[in-house]
DNA sequence: AACCTGACTTCGG
DNA sequence: TCCGAAGCCAGGT
């Protein structure tokens, strides 16, 4: 059984809307421990591909991906790019611009 | 049963 | 501002 907290981080990452990013920490953060950035990271790999995760809109800090290229990254960066998200020659995303703000 | 790892952040000095 | 350590925690070795 996954933990209280483990399914409010699930909760926090469906609710993401299209078109916007969030980081790690902030999903972290909403879902009650805003240390525990790195086990949003497990719970994605673990459930991105079972439950439907909007995973892509998921970002570090310095608004950049973090995926290494060649292994996701161009997927990733693609998927934001459809939903409208634009990155600046260094491929960074504007935060101020695109992170989520739920109300 | 330790020890390492990871698509990260925050904290304290 | 900069840097290391701490925090998070389940799964793999």
């Amino acid at each position: 059984m996954p933990t209280q907290f483990s399914e409010d981080v699930i909760r926090v990452l469906k609710a993401i809307p299209r078109g916007s990013v969030a980081t790690y920490g902030q999903v972290a953060r909403l879902a009650g421990n805003p240390r525990a950035a790195r086990q949003v990271v497990r719970l994605l790999n673990a459930y991105s591909s079972a439950e439907e995760l909007p995973w892509h809109r998921v970002i570090n800090k310095q608004g950049r991906i973090s995926l290494k290229r060649g292994s996701g990254y161009e997927l990733q960066k693609s998927l934001l790019v459809q939903e409208g998200i634009r990155f600046d020659k260094a491929d960074n995303i504007d935060l101020s611009k695109y992170q989520w703000r739920p109300e």
